[in-house]
DNA sequence: TACACAAATGTTACCGATAACATCTTTTTA
DNA sequence: TAAAAAGATGTTATCGGTAACATTTGTGTA
């Protein structure tokens, strides 16, 4: 691998000139620049960032802390990935993973962290690294989410146009921001329309759902559409109104909430409020570089998500 | 942050001393080592990785390359980051993400590859950094694998025993090794019991594999049971089975492979070859380490499979 | 023409660690 | 007991860059 010295030599100028020609090239003359650049690509140079991050005091290193447990979790966290990798990539950072299991949290240059509990409010607080939560949150930290009330909100709009006239939320039983922001979007719409908001709460996994479903399944109404915080919930609604005999969409509508992977693999295909992940996960690694070559970005940054057609809603 | 040489200035001894301490204790005198120690304490020393990077010539990161396509695809992939980065991170590696998008093959101090197809051959050969495959595969590379056809060689032993008397396999359309020894595993199974084998082949869309169950239903005898090549295809099969009204598992069996995340969530939960990805992932990046380290490891890793008991079996 | 000042380029020191060599101390051996 | 060998510690140079300062060159002005 060739170095600075390397293409000094061969372009006969000092190793200034050729680190000048990179980071400051109106101070160079035209003539040594040309020649450096054909130095350069004669040799095929490529800057050892290890030297320059040590010059810096700097480690090229992000850390996404994923504080919940991904074992049994949606696809969402590759997607997240895939887009902020894609960013750090650019830039040449690269990332470390943390998760609770696995929890090193020191040299680098910034965090991103998802999933935190209110007792980690203390650690992340004390951190002294520019970081950007993903996902909202009530705290003051700064995030990047999707307008998750918006969501819901429109969603419930689009439902009661398709002229389902008895709309229930189906939430998930925690007590996240994000949560609070879906239950809010549903109970607006639906106290615009002069209606009287109807909410059930469950961990997020398809089979209660389902069980809530077929357990109550006479006391359910035709012309319901179910509001869901999530896919999985969402999915779990499907598959009970399938198996009480009920018909999606003519009789009983259904969405979700996420759109990234799920809602495709569902049968029919979950109606729900995407999120682009991929591209909120580039947002949040561009708006964390930022901060940290200190370009001042701050505040949150909110997403407004699409709605996603499947075949749980009737046209 | 505290150096090597704020640590030898408060023990009194030279910045050697302390990096022997570190990285060759056997040399130093008890007595030394005790006054490095308590200045490392006190000061909180912790080295520098990016200076070491630099004498070593190398980058402390690990390119990950996953060329399938990733938006489409099953928790799998997230499995494998998080078995693979829990290793780098113990040994003070990071990660970087490659994907087709996202081409940045350089800087780096070894590879770990998964979904390559054989157009791909040509630049891997050419990577001159240590590297191994996620997946296996038959062009003399280094890989780390589920025993993919002892997978379904004991999967279709259980479906016999359990009763089945008709076993229909349902593959994976593409020409991946892994696929082959899946197949492999199925026939060898049922060659031994006698049995003529039947395969189907579809790209891995849960839909496709229903679509065939109901095009198909009136020649389907109750009492077969489907061996599938992935959880996608077993929770299409299942669908289409529950959808004309058979009866699982009383009349219709099915199992997967995978068992990652689709087969907990399918309904019933599906009996599947379950991989353990994270478990993988971190032999997968210790055994890259090694490499790196030239501790001479090479070779293939190949583990074995467990069956994940579910709901689609009858007992 | 000479001097001041700006622009272009080069030199040196440094970031934080380690290897190789140098020096000093202790032990072994004849 | 002196010389050699072994053991413990320190000094210097180095990895590949960049900032700060030093030097050279060129231009404008009196």
């Amino acid at each position: 691998m060739a170095t600075l010295m390397d293409v000094a030599k061969r372009a006969n100028v000092s190793k200034m000139t050729v680190s000048r020609v990179i980071n400051h090239p109106d101070m160079v003359t035209n003539e040594l620049k040309q020649l450096v650049y054909q130095a350069m690509k004669e040799l095929d140079y490529r800057p050892n960032l290890i030297a320059k991050a040590l010059v810096n005091n700097s480690t090229r290193i992000v850390k996404l802390c994923i504080l919940e447990d991904i074992d049994t979790t949606e696809p969402y966290y590759m997607n997240l990935m895939v887009g902020i990798a894609k960013t750090l990539d650019l830039h040449q950072y690269s990332l470390q993973l943390v998760t609770r299991r696995n929890f090193d949290i020191g040299n680098c240059d910034g965090y991103i962290i998802t999933g935190m509990r209110k007792e980690d409010l203390d650690w992340i607080k004390k951190l002294d690294k520019p970081l950007i939560m993903f996902g909202e949150n009530r705290y003051g930290l700064d995030y990047v989410d999707t307008n998750n009330k918006a969501g819901t909100y429109k969603m419930a709009k689009l439902v009661l146009e398709r002229g389902y006239d008895h709309l229930v939320y189906i939430g998930i039983d925690s007590k996240e921001s994000f949560e609070y922001s879906r239950e809010a979007g549903y109970i607006q719409q639906v106290q615009e329309n002069q209606m009287i908001p109807e909410l059930y709460r469950f961990d997020n996994h398809s089979h209660l759902a389902e069980e809530f479903i077929t357990e109550h399944w006479k006391e359910i109404e035709p012309n319901t559409a179910f509001i869901c915080a999530s896919d999985r919930l969402a999915m779990g609604i499907e598959r009970g109104i399938s198996r009480c005999g009920g018909s999606i969409p003519d009789d009983y509508g259904v969405t979700g909430f996420d759109g990234v992977f799920l809602s495709q693999v569902a049968s029919p295909k979950i109606t729900t409020v995407k999120q682009s992940i991929i591209e909120m996960g580039s947002a949040c690694g561009e708006n964390l570089l930022d901060k940290i070559n200190s370009k001042m970005s701050q505040g949150n940054l909110i997403f407004e998500p699409k709605i996603s057609i499947g075949g749980t809603l009737r046209d």
